[in-house]
DNA sequence: AATAACAGTTGACTAAATCCACCATATTGG
DNA sequence: CCAATATGGTGGATTTAGTCAACTGTTATT
């Protein structure tokens, strides 16, 4: 196959991708802009800040998780943390407690309400992403999900 | 399988991902996420505006395109394609011409100097997908932009 | 001819992200 | 033990990305 952006047809109207078609990285942002768009516009009534979803999830997770952990683990600055969690404690979803062990850590964790809140929102999560997914089947999923996570590995080695 | 984010073993030392790791999207952003930083650090020395790279790209693969057009492609706004515009005139790397059949809009044609310009972007570009892709196989990468192309496609229907 | 729709432009505004300096605590090496 | 250095966290300044609303000129509708 010469052109593998023709995998798919494209829908009449549509413009020629060019050799932007031929890239991973391209397609990949498509799907993530319009996958993060839904759930976004999903979300919209609770004013929901950037990166404090995924960074409950990783408290919730991870009980005792450290600010720069966090920071590494969802790739943002660490200032950013600082107001993440800020928000988190503010809403009653999280907690900062003092490390025992290392004072200058403060160790994360969820509260009760925040474990609550993860719920509702993993729901929505989860409707949101089946709108799309429920294209492909089971199987195609689970060798998709593979495809991501070698990528993603190969990517950390990258920049070691 | 139960969790399906243990399809790789995670890398030791690397945080429990918990609800957030059976999700796609996730995945998805990651490994994105990643593309994008290498591929902006390997082309930091140019000042390379979002979103200028695969407009430049959209516009040499479609001779005559309309601002308008293009935003809708890119998904960003109309006045952010202006300025985007500007700046490609300004570097001498695409032009505005005035349609003739519809003197509102503006015709848009890559010039040789962009061209050549996107050979370039496109090597790079190229170099950085690889260095993550060569974990994959050539039957797993076209059935990894098929599957994408499906969820794109799916995600477009969603919201019309 | 009046009105509505559309392409493009501008400027104001909001939010996201990076950078840098700084404080408190820990760790290391002499 | 002390000095130097590294680390976790915080605050503020700055840059950048993205959204919105108003406005101009052109085309389409009736």
């Amino acid at each position: 196959m010469k052109n593998p952006s023709r995998a798919v047809a494209p829908r009449p109207g549509a413009l020629n991708l060019g050799r932007l078609g031929e890239f991973v990285g391209f397609r990949l942002r498509r799907v993530q802009n319009q996958l993060s768009k839904d759930f976004a516009s999903a979300t919209a009534d609770r004013g929901l800040r950037a990166g404090l979803f995924s960074s409950l999830s990783l408290i919730a997770a991870n009980p005792g998780l450290s600010q720069n952990e966090l920071s590494r683990e969802i790739g943002l600055d660490k200032s950013v943390t600082v107001a993440i969690v800020d928000e988190l404690e503010r809403s009653g979803w999280a907690v900062r407690e003092r490390s025992e062990t290392d004072r200058r850590r403060h160790a994360l964790h969820a509260t009760a309400a925040g474990e609550a809140y993860l719920e509702e929102l993993f729901g929505i999560l989860e409707q949101t992403e089946n709108a799309v997914l429920h294209q492909l089947s089971p199987a195609e999923l689970l060798l998709l999900s593979e495809l991501l996570d070698r990528m993603y590995a190969a990517a950390l080695h990258e920049d070691s």
